[in-house]
DNA sequence: TTTATATATTTGTACCTACAAATGTTGTAA
DNA sequence: TTACAACATTTGTAGGTACAAATATATAAA
């Protein structure tokens, strides 16, 4: 009987991504922005100067939420971003990640690594793999659609 | 290079447990908690009878949390958990599960193992065996000691 | 016994997040 | 052109969460 072991396989799961999440939020909390301010400022610098759209980097987040109008916000208080009506079609808005928030970001790559290395440490290559393979195979069966 | 690959595994790793947070999270809503509220339930029924003091749940909780408290309070709202003043150590409290907060938890019971196997669908029981050992492996990793 | 320290929980506060409703804009059909 | 539906974002609100300070009790030291 795995029922007992399909419990556990995701109480685990559960555990680790807390803990994961913990560990970073903290790294970047210390710098005053949260992991997912981190994220779409990350998603920003990945478009490498063209604009992107709410709807865009709600897509890209790692964990998706209802709120990023109030994060961006929080970004351009922080001048790390700039918000822009779109001209094209107004009922769109354009980010761009300011030169702060470009040298901001740069600065806290390093850190991260330190930090995802540590939380790494006791996996060598083919175990990450391994593991990404079979986190892969739990987000396929996991789709947006059959949520029932 | 596996600088790449160790931050991959470190977003496939967030992006899976947000997405069973969030699966789980939104069973346990429709029925009135959240999934913390749920597995202090869990814990308390698994204490068969004996009483459980704030500290004792709050180590043996998936997520720890800063704010059991109000947390319990809910519960308490609910009918679902009983509180007193420990007598043997007047700082401490006990906390119970009531009949109602019983029944309420076995009635989850065979919607979260739907859930489960739902989430679980893809991985075979030895891929979910190992699946868990990876996962150990990173949490035996972080300890909350070496937390620099 | 008095004072200080440690323990266990609670409370204040500020922020984060989810969800639904509201706003403003564009596209389309009559 | 007007009316209506669809789209993109914002806002209101309620509830969740973290962190630090406060409270209350117990233990230990002087």
């Amino acid at each position: 009987m795995s029922k007992q072991l399909t419990k556990e396989t995701v109480i685990s799961l559960l555990r680790s991504g807390y803990k994961v999440n913990d560990e970073l939020s903290a790294l970047f909390k210390i710098h005053g922005i949260s992991l997912p301010q981190f994220n779409v400022l990350r998603i920003l610098r990945g478009r490498k100067g063209e604009a992107a759209n709410l709807s865009t980097i709600q897509e890209q987040m790692i964990h998706k939420m209802s709120n990023t109008t109030r994060l961006i916000d929080k970004l351009i208080e922080g001048g790390y971003v700039n918000r822009f009506v779109c001209e094209k079609n107004r009922r769109k808005i354009e980010i761009f990640i300011t030169k702060k928030g470009l040298e901001f970001l740069n600065s806290l790559d390093e850190k991260l690594e330190t930090k995802e290395r540590f939380l790494m440490n006791n996996l060598d290559n083919k175990e990450k793999e391994e593991l990404m393979r079979l986190l892969s195979k739990i987000q396929t069966s996991i789709t947006s659609e059959n949520n029932f």
